[in-house]
DNA sequence: TCATTAGTCTATTAAAATGGTAGGGAATAT
DNA sequence: ATATTCCCTACCATTTTAATAGACTAATGA
């Protein structure tokens, strides 16, 4: 399942989107608009900015901005950045990918099989951007 | 992720699995076979055989076992029944369906998009048994 | 320049989940 | 009877999750 943290980032995201034409938006907006923690969005947004997917400008007529058009914003990256591994096993992840300690993965079936899951997932979320997930779109 | 409980789940599973010939098997030999804490281990095959999965038998000569063919011991529920949902949001879960507070999920497009993936994960892991992640099969 | 606005940063906290341990109790085979 | 083996309840330590607090820095504009 997905922490809370992504699944707010998303509500986030998506309301950046949707109003993308109206210039920073205040974290203190999207907390009301989307019901999430003020502090709490404030931590995700940050984030969200170091990792270079929004940008931010302060004092008055600041927020957060998204820096590039929804559709280039793809989700299986929020989901990584925000909660780790999309893989079901560490030995199958592409980019947080650890050794098993007790099989060889060579033999494993699980390991078969879970790569097959998660590349089925990946299909979906590498292929699947923000404007997927927007209402007008 | 699957936690470790559910992977060394598998782990016992298997070796279960390939040892079925042998009649009931110890909960030592599976835990020093496939270096997994004893008695961790043994909470989660007593968890198993809760669920039906197992069978047990009691004093010398006991040990556990497989009640029914790998092949008919499907990997979503084991999954399901250590780790609970399979699914990334609890709105699109099918076993652990939780309503969305702050989303309508007629219109949320995220649901959309979890929803396909849990389908596409779902296809793998609920047409894969036991059978399935053996060495030999 | 100075007050206001708004993001930045570090630390703390409470609760829950995770992974593991301890130690009897109950059933069974010999 | 007794050794064997699973059963059961409780407990513990650590990490993660979700959220909060508060001071700091940067930008704006009257």
């Amino acid at each position: 399942m997905l922490s809370k943290k992504t699944q707010y980032a998303f509500h986030a995201l998506t309301y950046l989107a949707e109003n993308q034409d109206k210039g920073p938006i205040l974290i203190s907006e999207i907390s009301e608009m989307r019901k999430i923690s003020l502090k709490f969005l404030e931590n995700i947004l940050l984030e969200l900015k170091k990792s270079g997917i929004l940008g931010s400008k302060k004092g008055k007529g600041g927020g957060y901005y998204l820096i590039k058009p929804p559709e280039e914003i793809g989700l299986a990256k929020i989901i990584r950045l925000l909660d780790g591994p999309i893989a079901l096993l560490p030995c199958v992840s592409l980019n947080y990918y650890e050794k098993c300690e007790n099989c060889q993965e060579e033999i494993c079936g699980l390991n078969v099989v879970m790569s097959e899951v998660r590349d089925n997932t990946l299909k979906v979320l590498e292929n699947k951007s923000l404007k997927d997930v927007l209402r007008e779109h």
